[in-house]
RNA sequence: GGUGGGUUGGCCGAGAGGCGAGGCAACGGACUGCAAAUCCGUCUACACGGGUUCAAAUCCCGUACCCACCUCCA
């Protein structure tokens, strides 16, 4: 079984074959920080860890690299009116960032390369492009160098549209482009509104970077001239995928092989985006919700599905994957060396099938509450193993130190003392049903109840479990 | 105007010609002192209208509606 993938510049499921066998360089678009990360930006950054953690899993040696666009546009406009430097709020908003990634436990990056540590690599792509007649210095003064896409027939084969069918953006300025459709490469410093640490030294003069070629020339940096797989958003296909792609092949690279796209997470209907201002941060969301309950609800949808975020739904989800956390609470095991079900493997392998991959995961919770309740211990021990090496492709097994590790310092202690206290309760329970007095009982239990801790009646004894929820 | 994606049960959400995804909720049963948890079962859906086929949610034609992109965007 090999791995297929949905390639959106072909349009089909094709088998996926490394340039070189046994690894896989992959470069994911990441953010522009220039505002805190919403939900929907998490929902792309695990959709990648779990491309990553798969062909991890499956024997590659991945190297994956996510930029950082850390200077453009917005970020001078915001910066200007919170009055403070644009690297200041570039890298407060890279810190939330970072936090909101941290706490859905998606991996950091092979490499996380920043726009602005690169310029001279993209000065040196420029002036290559501008060396091989596909790019030129505006005719007017600006200091724009702007990229020729007449120049460059294949322009729109990674969207498939042709260039005459192509609108020209309304607002575009026409003055110094030969074509309203040609895209910056570098934009000249404007002395009067930008400030001078925003602007670097090129042969065109002071500028700063367009945001494609960044990405262009990060790649190229990390990741050769030819690379597997180039991820990012839809909205990304274009212009700055292809814009990508077109700098990177006029330049003499093959660039990727494959291309894939995660589809959005909506609020009534609608893309959330920060200029529509519905967005739903991360922070606000796992105020009702753990960030691995939050994992899993992105990862039971598939990633080229739009999904309309809902807190009911998201409520499901979090009591889907609770019937998941009990079966591996009551039967143990450990996380190494499971072999994954076929199931699931098919599952991922068909272009990351992860709502399947979940569906093949419950079918082993049941498989394994059915041994717990025979009383098949090691039978129940060994399925548990099972899941938790498919939840790990997921980023979602919860014994996994990077989930238990939050609950603070001590936390381990404290347990301790719990179980002694509520061992004690416990016991007392037991004596009054032993003596049939079921009002004590249940009154013990209600008290319990009241604290978080929810009692669960096995042939062996009582066992507990902090739920945190009345 | 061009390009891409979508519409599935009470809800979420898979599937892509036959073989009932999975979860949540609900209901019934087993278990339990009663519950909870767990297990078993029930609820047979595919926007609409045609067509192809022994067989269509799936393929074809048409219609409606929704979303995204066309130079800020995960």
């Amino acid at each position: 079984m090999t791995l297929r993938l949905y390639d959106t510049a072909t349009g089909e499921v094709r088998d996926f074959v490394p340039l070189e066998e046994g690894k896989a360089g992959i470069y994911v678009c990441g953010l522009t920080v220039q505002s805190e990360p919403h939900v929907g930006h998490v929902r792309s950054a695990v959709n990648f860890d779990v491309l990553r953690r798969w062909l991890a899993a499956t024997g590659h040696d991945v190297t994956f690299i996510r930029n950082i666009t850390d200077i453009d546009d917005k970020i001078l406009t915001k910066s200007a009116e919170q009055n403070r430097p644009w690297y200041n709020l570039a890298y407060d908003m890279k810190r939330e960032l970072d936090k909101a990634y941290d706490a859905l436990h998606v991996l950091p990056p092979t490499y996380e390369p920043a726009a602005t540590g690169h310029v001279p690599e993209m000065v040196e792509l420029i002036e290559l492009l501008i060396e091989r007649g596909h790019a030129y210095p505006a005719a007017d003064d600006s200091g724009d160098v702007y990229f020729d896409v007449r120049s460059w027939p294949a322009y729109g084969e990674l969207t498939h549209q042709g260039i005459d069918d192509m609108e020209a953006a309304e607002d575009a300025d026409p003055r110094g482009k030969r074509d309203p459709r040609d895209f910056a490469l570098w934009k000249g410093w404007k002395q009067a509104t930008e400030p001078r640490t925003a602007s670097w030294r090129a042969p065109w003069g002071r500028g700063r970077p367009g945001w494609h070629i960044e990405c262009s020339a990060m790649a190229g940096k990390y990741l050769g001239q030819a690379f597997d797989i180039h991820g990012g958003g839809v909205d990304l296909r274009f212009p700055h995928h292809e814009n990508e792609q077109a700098q990177s092949k006029a330049a003499g690279g093959a660039f990727a092989s494959y291309w894939l796209h995660n589809a959005w997470i909506t609020t009534s209907g609608e893309k959330m985006s920060k200029s529509l201002g519905n967005s739903l941060l991360v922070p606000e969301v796992l105020k009702k919700v753990r960030g691995i309950e939050l994992r899993y609800y992105m990862v039971a949808a598939h990633y080229r599905s739009h999904v309309e975020f809902s807190f009911e739904a998201l409520a499901d989800a979090a009591t889907a994957f609770g019937r998941i956390e009990r079966f591996l609470e009551k039967a143990g095991g450990s996380a190494e060396g499971a072999p994954f079900p076929e199931a699931f493997a098919a599952a991922m392998d068909d272009d990351l099938g992860t709502p399947a991959a979940v569906a093949a995961i419950h079918d082993a919770v049941r498989q394994g509450n059915c041994q717990v309740a025979a009383g098949d211990a090691s039978g129940a021990a060994a399925t548990a193993n099972q899941v938790r090496a498919m939840l790990s492709v997921l980023g979602l097994d919860p014994a996994d130190p990077h989930w238990t590790q939050d609950s603070g310092t001590g936390s381990a202690d404290l347990k301790g003392v719990v179980d002694v206290l509520i061992a004690g309760l416990i016991d007392q329970r037991q004596a009054a049903r032993a003596s049939k007095d079921f009002a004590a009982a249940d009154a013990i239990r209600d008290q319990i109840a009241a604290a978080g801790v929810e009692i669960e009646d096995t042939p062996q004894g009582a066992r507990w479990t902090v739920t945190g929820k009345d």
